[in-house]
DNA sequence: CGATGTGAGGTAACCGGTTACTTCAGACGT
DNA sequence: ACGTCTGAAGTAACCGGTTACCTCACATCG
């Protein structure tokens, strides 16, 4: 407070009694300067505390850029784990990452796109499964260019590709397989009448994890039934009010449960145990994501390397990596939210 | 990746056929331009989609800059919560927020402070707690001084103050209150033999919960047992091996667990599950933090507020907020975790 | 011994904005 | 008709670094 004023290159150089040229190139490294002059340099800079404006370097010297994930919400597991993956990887290659929340709004979507934009951010990755419409498509294909003309680089997590021309990064999970996978495990227990809890038409991680379950009741030869898929949010709440909806309309026709994610899966099972249904005994669950919750439920679900979905995209965004759209696999994982029904 | 080259204020005021300083002045809001002029400029940034350089803005101008939180990991609930609050304040106060990890690295910590010293940030959040020891006072009173030197301010969060000439201010959460609060639910539902698991000397979070612990169980005329304070570190795995290894020496010589936080319990309860001892049936068992696990396990536990802490840590940062040290309360929530012994 | 080479260090232009100060055209006063 | 005031727009200095280019002392060589 006492001292608003800054010690600059400037105060090091007279301090030091040589050019601010030399201060630089102290600092800077790769300039051969004698051993002595370093030192008094690095006495001044000592002596003075002083700490080299980011912004200035910025403005003069290419330097690289942050590096921003851009998701709805840090509380949410999901997204903490993918952006904690970001963090890691970005620091590793010296970077400094940002994170920054939407709460699901578009329009702080937006003004924080464009706010990266002036960071000179080097690149941005959105993260989070949406509605695709034409306007979403439209909104990327907009922020693409612009960044692109910026030259930072576009990641999409969890979403689909834009299409050819459009300068966007893609990396995902395998959805339509874990999805197939965890609802397989279902069937080989014995079980044929499964809630898929958490439709969402249009929403992609939804739908893509909704084909993997039809694709597996297929593929067991049972018969597809619309009744058995119900629609809610991927968010606990949704989960809870869905379930007890279905409950009090009567004694389920169903004897296992595939929830959209984990949180989903938390909610069915309280709404569950709130009308005596203990889970597995009385009804088999299964969900989606492997978040810390579900370790606690003793819940059999599908493991996301989220954090590899967070290194990976710092890897595209940074151009380690070429591939894309890109795909990470997911592989179940069985506790004991299940009860084998036997052989039949 | 064809036009790497970038759209100055120079680009538009030619453009627009105008000067750079009318061009920044319509965009920058406050001197008068005739609507003719502003109108021209407009257009030629909205033809050329301009975009100003956030770094070139912030050497030129005193503007308002970001707020910086720092913490651990993301992927910890309590810190994710935390964090989503400083978001959300930060933003409504139309600041960019970074969010910063440094995995528990004292060097990455040390590192990121003096990122953000470059970065000239407006104010610097390090939030969780610590052993304090010389070596950390000494450490955070530097970061002090030079934080202050540059401008920023420095806010501690469940942490102890530093003392008086230094510039840091403090939030956190009433540890000692709650966990007697806590203590004395288990005391009141006739629990007498209370372990508490979380013992961690020095460290000021656990120490101010095993105050309250202790301070209750005082009140209530129990006398103290050190053979039932256990030590662990605050995470899930730490938790299940104290309880693994308390269980394997032998039957339990109490009735029920003061875990020093959620982590902590959700940890033990796997554990007891294992060693066939089901809550609350055989075993009572109380939390801290109400973090999302907590709803699950149907955990009693002491919520803390943790949006209001990252909230108020910002509002101090601003100096909207003038009382500091600060101390936010906390209120025990029941659920289903605790089983009555009955009157005595 | 003067021409040339070498390497440390200085000078100043530049990055892309903001803004204090200056200019200038038109409105107004006498 | 001429001086003055007013407000819009221009000029250029500045923020705090980096770096291309220049200088200069000294070592090297014919």
């Amino acid at each position: 407070m006492s001292t608003p004023k800054r010690v600059t290159i400037r105060d090091v150089a007279g301090r030091a009694g040589v050019s601010v040229a030399t201060v630089s190139r102290v600092l800077g490294g790769e300039y051969p300067v004698l051993a002595a002059t370093r030192n008094k340099v690095l006495r001044a800079v000592r002596e003075l505390d002083f700490v080299p404006n980011a912004h200035a370097r910025a403005l003069s010297a290419a330097r690289p850029g942050a590096i921003a994930i851009v998701v709805n919400s840090v509380a949410v597991p999901y997204y903490a784990l993918i952006a904690q993956g970001v963090e890691e990887q970005a620091a590793q290659e010296g970077r400094l990452s940002l994170i920054c929340t939407t709460g699901g709004d578009t329009g702080r979507e937006l003004s924080i796109v464009q706010l990266l934009r002036e960071q000179r951010a080097e690149a941005v990755i959105l993260v989070g499964s949406v509605i695709v419409d034409e306007e979403y498509r439209k909104r990327m294909t907009e922020y693409a260019h612009a960044l692109a003309a910026a030259g930072s680089r576009l990641v999409l997590c969890g979403r689909p590709p834009l299409g050819e021309g459009v300068p966007a990064l893609v990396v995902g999970f395998d959805n339509t397989g874990g999805a197939h996978a965890v609802t397989a495990h279902l069937l080989s227990a014995g079980h044929r009448r499964i809630l898929y809890l958490g439709l969402r038409p249009g929403h992609t991680t939804s739908d893509s994890r909704v084909a993997g379950y039809r694709s597996a009741l297929a593929e067991h030869g049972v018969p597809a039934d619309a009744s058995l898929e119900v629609e809610a949010e991927f968010d606990r709440q949704s989960g809870y009010d869905a379930m007890n909806r279905r409950l009090a309309a009567g004694p389920p026709d169903f004897t296992a449960i595939f929830a959209g994610n984990d949180l989903l899966a938390s909610g069915a099972i309280q709404a569950l145990g709130e009308h005596g249904l203990r889970v597995p005994a009385e009804m088999s669950i299964v969900g989606y994501d492997d978040v810390p919750p579900a370790q606690d439920l003793r819940l059999t679900t599908v493991h996301l390397p989220h954090d590899e979905l967070g290194r990976t995209a710092v890897r595209l965004a940074l151009g380690r990596l070429t591939t894309s759209p890109m795909t990470l696999g997911t592989h179940i994982v069985v506790r004991d939210s299940v009860r084998s029904l036997g052989p039949r």
